[in-house]
DNA sequence: TAGATTGTTAATCGATTAACAATC
DNA sequence: TAGATTGTTAATCGATTAACAATC
């Protein structure tokens, strides 16, 4: 490991470059998740005024070993200082990045029915970055504000325009399961970047969308009442 | 597999009793899961006519590979016969009694907001033998009967009379974070078996409460906007 | 019987955890 | 320096898949 080994690969293993680290191997989707949590741990840790972090503490929080909190950041980079853990704030802001969170995400929903006026309402969503924009919808009975954040409805005729001039980045489907294919290929060919879909339907679209599933029904037979 | 043969359980390695099989291992959380995906296809093929389906069909409708399928069988007991393959409908109720969802289980939602609401007049709950019965809302102006299948909501105050008076199985929680712990906790006293919770809480509850926890905001981070 | 498909074992893959040298 | 805690490797655990004898 002396200076004169630059050509090859150097002892950074999944990191390319320090300033900007781009993770080389596909991330876990665990691991994805598990980043969320750490944000959200983060952040009330800043809030409370902690500079310093260890492993162990966040283990502690998030229910699980310090071994996997220190691998989960490795993915990303080098974060902490042996001896002392791990600097709250920017870890936080580390972690913001790697999700997007940073960016202040535009959010859309696509059915505006029980469902899909609870997501349009949902604060938990602008907690994190996200902003929710606007919602659609095919009935002109829902052409209107909704909630106390007064979100606007538009037809969802207008979606794809919409999506381009708004600049929105996520599309939350709520629409019925016969029409989540077309509305899905919509919102691609408009460069949403990512649907969260809440239709149990499968979808086909490009590799370069991306899809995250929520089925409700499915979560509540999860509960698996006769299994163990 | 001739008439006779019913009474005598032939070589069965996981299952303990013929009639009534009881998974003596810990089933995988995962198993369950594609259980409930297994439910809706095989529902799917009985309404289609199908009296039969092999591992194979199944596996190409689930997207997994088709050895996955006998397996995940195989933890409860032999269903199929080599040559035939499953039969749709007994394997489907056999599915269903391994999921509970032969017994229409009660479900009640607590915690009227948006989200509740939603939940509480969602048609996809229905569908699989689970029965809405009722909200509960700590908010006067929200104890009316809701949705077009007017399902009524009743103050939280008579929360666990009535988990106990409706047998109530399974309770969705959808209240502010702060007085998750307070309803649960109720709930569990009560006799509730099941609850699926909206609230970004942990909750402690006795062991032989299912719990499963749905993070909306967890799920929509999920899509990993940084990360591939 | 011949073809098809199961149930099950063994091999593979991936994710979690323990352990520890390196480092502050 | 001594104590603490990282980053990383190796061991473990669990879940998926391939392969195949058994069976209809």
């Amino acid at each position: 490991m002396n200076p004169g080994d630059l050509s090859t690969p150097p002892a950074r293993p999944v990191v390319e470059d320090a300033s900007h680290p781009i993770p080389t191997a596909q991330i876990p989707k665990a691991v994805v998740r598990r980043l969320s949590l750490y944000a959200r741990a983060l952040q009330r840790l800043e809030q409370a005024g902690r500079e310093k972090v260890s492993s162990e503490e966040l283990a502690k929080i998030l229910g699980c070993k310090s071994a996997q909190v220190r691998k989960d950041f490795a993915y990303f980079g080098q974060f902490g200082t042996p001896g002392l853990g791990y600097p709250v704030s920017s870890l936080r802001q580390e972690i913001a990045k790697i999700l997007g969170s940073d960016r202040e995400l535009h959010v859309a929903v696509v059915g505006v029915g029980n469902l899909g006026s609870a997501l349009l309402n949902y604060g938990g969503f602008t907690k994190q970055g996200y902003r929710m924009i606007c919602g659609f919808d095919a009935d002109p009975s829902r052409w209107h504000e909704t909630g106390p954040a007064k979100i606007p409805v538009y037809p969802v005729a207008e979606l794809g325009r919409r999506i381009r001039e708004q600049k929105i980045h996520i599309v939350v489907l709520a629409v019925p399961a016969e029409a989540a294919q077309e509305v899905a290929a919509t919102c691609a060919e408009a460069g949403a970047e990512g649907i969260m879909s809440f239709v149990p339907a499968r979808l086909r679209l490009p590799e370069h969308v991306r899809v995250h599933q929520v089925d409700l029904a499915l979560e509540l037979e999860s509960l698996g009442f006769y299994v163990r």
